[in-house]
Parts: C-alpha cells; sequence; structure tokens
DNA sequence: ACATGATTTGTGTAAATACACAAATCATGT
DNA sequence: ACATGATTTGTGTATTTACACAAATCATGT
C-alpha cells in the first residue's frame, strides 16, 4: 500500500471492474485509504459502503442499518456548516469529531455533474490523518465514482433535456391528451399519479450556480413530498410535487416550502426568496392550471407583500384570486364607494383619520380591541371613530354585505395609487 | 236662481268670462250652487275659492289660509277611502261631515284630463242636500273648470310629448351638451339644478289607466321631494326627483320611495310593488347614470328578493353592485372555493349542515346568537358547529380574507342553482 | 386669548360572549 | 341490540366587550 505513484491506477482499474456492482465499490476505495467508506447519493441513502469494522461511529451504524442517513445526522451537519462547504466544494472537506450526533472524524468529497449533487464519498477516518496526497486522490476517486453515478441514472441523464421539454409541456398545458402524458411519463421515469401540485421559489435576483447547486439539493431530499420534476426559469426555481402521504397536502405542501425557503435563504444567506403552490391536482392534464396558480399567487404576492406574507397557497389567497379583476370591474363602473367617500371627504376637511380606522377594523376581523392595538390607540378611542364613521358614513356596521363591499374597495381603493 | 233649466248656459257664459282672472271661478260656482266653493289643482294647493262666508268649517279656514289643504285633512280623506273615489270616479262625490278633522259636509268632483288629475272642485254644502240635477250640474261644472286648468298650464300642455322626448334623452343620455340640456329644460319649465336622481316604481303587472292615474297622482303631491319629470315605461314609472332640503338626500328619497309604494300599494290594493333609485348626481349629463343604476337596483331586486327586500338605493346594493361580474370571473376561473367544498363534502358524508351554518354566520356578521336564532338551534350548537366548521374546511374564522371571500362565492354559487 | 366643539384617554359597570362540562339524543355499523 | 362517536342542548362560570361618564387634550375660529 505504500506505491503510492501506482495507486491512481490501481483505483482505476479497480473501480473499471466493479462499475455495475456497487456493492464492493466502497471496499474497493477502503482498501486503498485503509478506512471504511460510505458512498451516498444525493438523497442521502446509502449506495454502497466497505465492510471494515474498525473504527465504526454510532452515525455509520444508524446509516447502514436504514441504509439512509439518520435526520438527525443531517441536521447536524447543516448546523455546523458542513453541508454547504460540502456542496460549494469539489475538494474534500475533513469534519471533525461531533459527538452529539455520534459522528466521529470524517473526511467527505461531494460527487456531483456540473451543479448538481449526484452524491457523497465518506472516509471514516477515525484517529488517523489522511495526507495531502491522499486527499487529492480522494478527489479523484469522487471524479471515478461519479461514473458510476451517471451510468446508474443512464435512462435519466440520457433524457434530461427530453425531460425538461416534456416538463414545460405540461407546465404550459401543450399536451391534454392523458395517454400522451401517462406514455411520456414513463419514458421519463416520472409518475404522474396521485395527487400533485406545482411549487414555484423565486429568488430575488438573478439565480447563480451555487444557487441552483442548493435548490437542486434541497429539492432532492424531502421527505414527505416528492419533486417529480423540477427547473429553473430566470429567476423561479419550478417544481413539480407528488405527495406520498394522501392526508393533508394543504399542510404538507406549506411546510415543503416553508422548509424550502428557511434553508435556501439560511444557506445561501438570501433574503426575500417567496414560495408559492398552486392547488393540489389529481389529473396531469391540469398540471398547467396549478402551475399559472402558483405564478397568480407570486403576482399577488409582489403587489400585497404585507397581506400575503404568510400565504403560500392559490387555495389561501381568499379575496386576492380575483382582486385583480374586482379592480378592473369598478373602475369601469366609475363609481366609488359612498361611505369612503364620505369619510374620506370628511378626513380631509377635519384632519381625522376615521377612513385608516375603518380599515383596520376591518381587517383586524372587526376585534375593537385588536384594532386599536394595531394603530396604538386606546380601545375606547376606536370605539369612539366607529361610533362617529356610523355617523358620519350613515353606515350600518353589522351589515356584512356593506362591511365587504368596503373591505374590498378599500383594497382596490390601495391599488389606484400604486 | 230657480230658473233651472237655464243654469247651465248661465254657468258656461260666467266661466268663459272669467277663464282668465281664476279669482271669481269659484265666486261664479258658488253662486250657481249657493254654498262655498273651493277649487285646488292635483297638489291639493287652493286655484280659487269663493267668497261665501257661510257654512264654513275648520277644513275650509286652514285651506284658505295656508292656500294649500292642510296635511290632516288630506291624510283623513284617503284613510276614509274619500280619495280613491274621488280619482278613480267621474261623478260628484258626497262625503259626510268628518268632525275628527274638522270637515263639515262636502260634495267633490274631480277635474282631469284622461288619467291625469287636474284638479278638484268642492262644495261645502252644509245642512243642505244637493239635488241629483245639481250633482249632475257640477260634474258638467268640472268639465268646464277642466279648460281653465289646462289653459293654465299651456305651456306645460302643449309640449308634454315633446317634453316626454327631452326626459327620455336625459335618461338615454342622447343629449350630453350641458348648454343644450339647460336650454330645452327651460323651455319645458324643467329646474335641473342641484341634487337630482332617478327613481323607479315597478309595478307586478301590466299597468292600468286608473294604476296610472294614482301614480301621477302620488307624482305631484310628496313633499321634501319634487319630481321634476315623468313617465311610464311598460311596467315601470320612472321620476326624475330634485331635494328641496339639501341635507340628507338618501334618507329623502328613501322614505320617498317608501312612502310611494306604501300609499300606492295601499290604494290599489296591490303587492309586490317594487321602487329604487340611482345615486344622487348634481350634473344634468349624470342623470343617465342614475337611471342605469336604478334599473340595476330593480334588476338586483329581482334575483336576490329576500336578500335586497329594504334596499332602494344603488349606494346601498353593497357587493351586489358587482356581484353578477364576479360571478363570470369566478365561473371563468373554474375553481371552486376549497372551503367550501370541505364542507360541503363533509355535509353530504355525514349528512349535517356546517356549510349552511356557515353562511348563516358570515350574513349574520358572524354574530353566533343571531346566527343560531335565525337557523333556530341553541347559541351552542352554533359554537359547536363553528367549531367544526374550522377542523374540518382547516378555516381560521378570524381571518377577513378567507371570510370575505367565502361570503361572495356563497352568493355566487346560490347564482349557479338558479 | 378665549370659547367652542371635537377628540382622546381613564375609570367603572352592565351586558354579551366564550367556554367547559354534563346529559341527552341521534346516526351508524357490527 | 349494542357500542361508538357525533351532535344537540342545558347549566354555570370566566372572560371579553360595550358603553356611559368624566377629565384632559387638541384644533379652530373669533
Amino acid at each position: 500500500m505504500n506505491n503510492f505513484p501506482n495507486q491512481p491506477e490501481q483505483l482505476k482499474n479497480s473501480l473499471n471492474e466493479v462499475m455495475d456492482s456497487p456493492e464492493q465499490l466502497a471496499d474497493r476505495i477502503a482498501d486503498i485509504f485503509e478506512c471504511p467508506i460510505t458512498i451516498e447519493d444525493s438523497n442521502h441513502h446509502v449506495v454502497s459502503y466497505s465492510k471494515h469494522t474498525e473504527k465504526i461511529d454510532e452515525a455509520r451504524i444508524g446509516t447502514i442499518m436504514n441504509r439512509k442517513v439518520p435526520d438527525k445526522v443531517i441536521n447536524g451537519l447543516w448546523k455546523k456548516g458542513v453541508m454547504p462547504r460540502l456542496i460549494d466544494s469539489d475538494d474534500p472537506i475533513i469534519i471533525p469529531e461531533m459527538k452529539e450526533i455520534g459522528l466521529g472524524n470524517r473526511v467527505a468529497v461531494s460527487i456531483r455533474k456540473k451543479n448538481e449533487i449526484l452524491g457523497f464519498i465518506w472516509a471514516h477516518t477515525g484517529d488517523k490523518k489522511l495526507s495531502e496526497e491522499k486527499l487529492q486522490l480522494l478527489k479523484e476517486a469522487a471524479l471515478l465514482v461519479k461514473k458510476f453515478f451517471l451510468k446508474r441514472r443512464q435512462r435519466k441523464r440520457k433524457s434530461e433535456e427530453g425531460n425538461k421539454d416534456f416538463f414545460w409541456q405540461l407546465l404550459t398545458g401543450d399536451i391534454t391528451d392523458n395517454n400522451e402524458i401517462q406514455q411520456q411519463a414513463k419514458q421519463f421515469n416520472m409518475v404522474l399519479e396521485g395527487k400533485m401540485a406545482i411549487v414555484v421559489i423565486q429568488f430575488p435576483a438573478n439565480v447563480t450556480e451555487q444557487m441552483e447547486k442548493h435548490a437542486y439539493y434541497l429539492s432532492e431530499t424531502r421527505v414527505n413530498v416528492q419533486v417529480v420534476s423540477r427547473l429553473f426559469d430566470e429567476n423561479k426555481f419550478i417544481m413539480l410535487v407528488r405527495f406520498i402521504k394522501e392526508d393533508h397536502p394543504s399542510k404538507l405542501v406549506t411546510d415543503f416550502i416553508h422548509q424550502f425557503i428557511e434553508k435556501i435563504s439560511d444557506q445561501l444567506n438570501l433574503q426575500g426568496i417567496l414560495g408559492s403552490s398552486g392547488i393540489v391536482v389529481e389529473a396531469p392534464h391540469k398540471i398547467k392550471d396549478s402551475y399559472k396558480q402558483a405564478e397568480k399567487v407570486l403576482e399577488m404576492k409582489a403587489k400585497f407583500p404585507e397581506e400575503l406574507q404568510y400565504t403560500y397557497l392559490y387555495d389561501e389567497l381568499g379575496v386576492y384570486q380575483f382582486i385583480d379583476e374586482l379592480y378592473k370591474i369598478r373602475k369601469q363602473q366609475n363609481n366609488k364607494n359612498k361611505y369612503i367617500e364620505k369619510l374620506q371627504t370628511y378626513d380631509t376637511k377635519h384632519r381625522t383619520s376615521l377612513l385608516p380606522t375603518l380599515r383596520a377594523y376591518l381587517q383586524s376581523d372587526c376585534n375593537v380591541y385588536d384594532a386599536a392595538k394595531q394603530l396604538f390607540i386606546h380601545p375606547n378611542t376606536m370605539n369612539y371613530r366607529l361610533k362617529r364613521i356610523r355617523e358620519v358614513a350613515e353606515l350600518n356596521l353589522k351589515d356584512p354585505n356593506q362591511k365587504t363591499a368596503i373591505y374590498l374597495d378599500l383594497i382596490v381603493e390601495n391599488m389606484t395609487e400604486t
């Protein structure tokens, strides 16, 4: 094992041999580096692990037993900033012991094609320290293992562009025939069954390679939802997600978007990343609707950032599903809301703020105390103003019909100003 | 005065003489009938009264002093059913003493041209009873006095058709030039200044002559508002009203419509008479808008009879100002409200009534007790159902955005069924 | 500067509302 | 028929909300 100059050759030969039987892949690498080796895919599922039993740690046991790295370990790696370094770098990363998650000393390197993470090689170095040359060798090993991953994903890879085209066709509704859709889906190894939705993540600026890398990674590693297909369009990352559990798709997709944004904001140290989803559909030809709706949500979130700060689903847009159209109607009708006008006139004449008060009141679900808090005034002041509103506008604040009209007209009115 | 066969001749001669000086009109008739005579126009304003001072009663004093019949007397006459008989008949009506309104024995006859009431002749008979021949003579007197009224209204009469045309032009917006409008208005003796609105009264069936008669009469005798112009179109009576007091035009027009409907329903013993008004405008060229709006109100009242039972003004239509358009939008969007759908599904599956409960709750301004009363259930039941609604629909009942959307979608949904 | 009326805030009380719990009723499937 | 869970109603209590009144502050015009 000291014949150092010979090692790369040896490695190549070994790997070429085992190209089709991944089981021995880790063993061969482990032989060269003299420590246990684990190879994972981008999803942190175990692809291959060496038989070495020395220097074994808790994390390794858990990983091999479940054929997947435990979530606790992955989270720990993220928290310590290991994962970002691993994803961003082509070089091996030395990871010191992390007792709290049962991880011994390790060296790891990512396996990637362009910006896409294919997987990772983990060397369980234990007390031993790898030399600079060995680290270099590990990097070369990664390049060679990459071939294995590429071959493994042969079907997927050979049609990656076609897959993208197909996804676009689904998004735009260019294919409507269900049989054709299912045929193509089979060809690209996509499952278009059960409950699905389009999720769009919008980045505030132009997307860098690093951002793409992280986005792709995150789209691979979710659990409750499965990302069937994904692509970047300008500064938007569009995903087709499928729901494994059929229970509460709204909650699942909200959580997914939440986590996605949280993690990627954290990892890239970026603010202002928005997420949205169209409604959950069951038929593939309705994916286009879900996409349109997801885009609509983003459009409305841009127009009403505060109001829709915590809204991600089209279903939850409420009146903002049709506020644009309503705006057109009201403008066309050319008839200002009588009550709003009266209050506006009164406000400008007497330098009061009855209209903003009414707005806060309506936006607080007609709760006097919440509305008062929002405006930093005493609840009695609020009540007094409401009394004045009733008098000045001759408005019955118990009439849901009028209140609804005012609520909408106040939103529409604000749209005029922008 | 016993030369009875000669009296009609005498009457004619007398009247021809005084045709242009109304002051002596009543005197001449009084001479023939040997009792005090009062002549009123359709508005119950005094046109002419005889000098006779015998058999004078309280009502006559009040009438002459104010140059108008006191409201108390008019109301009394309506209550006793005298006015309808007078309006409907060409023959003189004998009216017994009505002490409660200070009215002595009288005989009265209406003066009319076709269906339009021009005025009335009142004979204060006192203890005397008029013979059948004298009654016949009074009828002839009415015919002759009619000539006087027609001459009196010469300008108005000669252009009655033209007036109608002009009104239609205002209603349809055929004239837009303000100068032209004011010129024509002057020609037809119409005042088109200050605050105005179009009021439309809709009759349930085809309009008979009797109904027209009453409608014209009522349009003459209102106090706080002035009916500038009016016409019948199919089963609709369209009025242009002007506001004398500028204070609270909404209240004035509501009261006007209320009273109009109440009185005419009462007089004609008719149900289902609807009234509406467009917004109050200041510029004559906006009358067309007010007309359109008044028609829109009637249209919506037909579609939502219960909801808009007490709504007459366009301003007060609330969401019904745009519910038609919203219906189109929502149909086009082809996306059912998620919350409504969930509740509907649950209701059919479990034979519950969560959706009707939510509807009642929203329509009762989110007041649990009112909604419960409306549904004849215990308030606790209401609360329980609301809890289930929150759970089943995953709906936050404190979110005004969602609630507003549901409120509107519930209305829109009901429109589908019809 | 003063008077006036509108507005804001503090204090207290009455009424309305929410909520927990228990009992009764109902629907449904085994 | 029975068990089960959902639903309805009754009862009582704690909390919230509405409202009246008073005092203080502010704006405005003379």
